[in-house]
DNA sequence: AACTCACTCAACCGCACGGGA
DNA sequence: ATCCCGTGCGGTTGAGTGAGT
């Protein structure tokens, strides 16, 4: 079925930007007649402008009750919501926005949103958090590269030996990565025993900071600790907590184990009216009778638990079986021993 | 000051859809 | 059933702008 072109091209109708007396005679005809039958519309109104150029030029900036300027909180934690429910059906969820229009969301959501969602972990398509997101591991490998590689510690022996940092950073480094499998479980930070080592000002900044550092950014964070402060505190012999004095900090009531993803587990997040509020929590509530589940397929890691996991399983065991199985004979097995 | 680069957003483009002839 | 028109939608583009070097 062949259609006539909207806009007859050798007329050699203008495009681009509007002019502000264009602007004027838009509006003026517009007042005066209302709008519709657009394609007529620029000959009678004395407009060298194609009938849709007209129509998008009111619809997204003329109309009298377009809303300009930034999105408020509520306007994007709508935006989400929607999105998460229409996709981008962005004239359908500008119906639920007064004063936006299709366009302006759909911008507002390519620039801004969908960089903060990817900056949070949350796939911006999918809305899923994005669990084979390695960054925070991967920040916290170049805090260790840095630390480790570029003698950041300075000439005292105990850094020049490195194990001792080198065992917390891995330790802090596992830490991360069970944040991102289990993040509402997980204890915080201090669970570690490392209050007597200064390292608030690394964690405080993996804390804080989703958004990956640059190499040299996460050099800086290391470069952030007073090495005064850093090297007395480390002197006492008690600052070092060692890998099974981790896992006891876990406890098994802590530390729930892996459970396969589910259709019912994941109906939580798209039934209606549970949209979680991103912006009130970087992570997704977990309803309290399960625990954030995740696959090899979906998370990229190899890591124990992704297999069938009765409640009740012990999560230690399954990590030293992790270690001893050959096929998991990897980085993860050479860094975690 | 000059230049580059990244970002923003208004506008364009192609297509789909509904309705009337 | 087919054709045509009017309109709406979503993806993409590119000029303008500001920040960084």
């Amino acid at each position: 079925m062949g259609r006539s072109p909207c806009c007859d091209q050798d007329k050699g109708v203008k495009k681009g930007p509007w002019m502000p007396e264009e602007d004027y005679k838009l509006v003026a005809y517009i007042d005066k007649n209302g709008y519709g039958k657009w394609r007529s519309l620029p000959n009678i109104a004395g407009l060298n402008r194609c009938g849709k150029s007209c129509r998008l030029r009111w619809m997204n900036y003329l109309r009298p009750d377009i809303r300009r300027g930034e999105f408020t909180e509520e306007e994007e934690s709508t935006v989400v919501k929607l999105h998460a429910l229409l996709g981008n059906k962005w004239s359908k969820i500008a119906s639920h926005l007064p004063g936006r229009t299709d366009n302006e969301i759909k911008n507002y959501w390519n620039t801004h949103m969908r960089k903060k969602m990817l900056q949070m972990g949350i796939d911006p398509i999918t809305h899923e958090p994005k669990t084979n997101d390695l960054s925070p591991i991967l920040d916290v490998s170049q805090m260790l590269a840095a630390a480790i590689g570029n003698g950041q510690f300075g000439n005292n022996t105990l850094f020049n030996n490195n194990i001792a940092v080198e065992d917390l950073l891995k330790l802090q480094l596992i830490h991360k990565m069970l944040q991102i499998i289990t993040p509402k479980a997980m204890p915080n930070t201090n669970s570690f025993n490392t209050n007597s080592l200064d390292t608030k000002p690394v964690a405080n900044n993996i804390k804080t900071n989703p958004v990956n550092p640059k190499p040299e950014q996460a050099a800086g964070q290391l470069n952030a600790i007073d090495p005064h402060v850093f090297t007395s505190q480390i002197e006492n012999e008690d600052f070092m907590p060692s890998f099974e004095d981790a896992w006891d900090c876990f406890g098994d009531n802590q530390l729930p184990g892996l459970v396969m993803v589910s259709q019912e587990n994941l109906n939580y997040q798209t039934g209606a009216g549970m949209m979680p509020d991103y912006y009130g929590d970087q992570l997704r509530e977990v309803p309290s009778t399960g625990s954030i589940s995740v696959t090899p397929e979906t998370s990229g890691l190899n890591y124990p638990g992704t297999t069938q996991h009765s409640s009740g399983s012990n999560v230690q065991e399954d990590w030293e079986k992790f270690l001893d199985d050959e096929t998991s004979d990897s980085c993860w097995k050479s860094f975690l021993e």
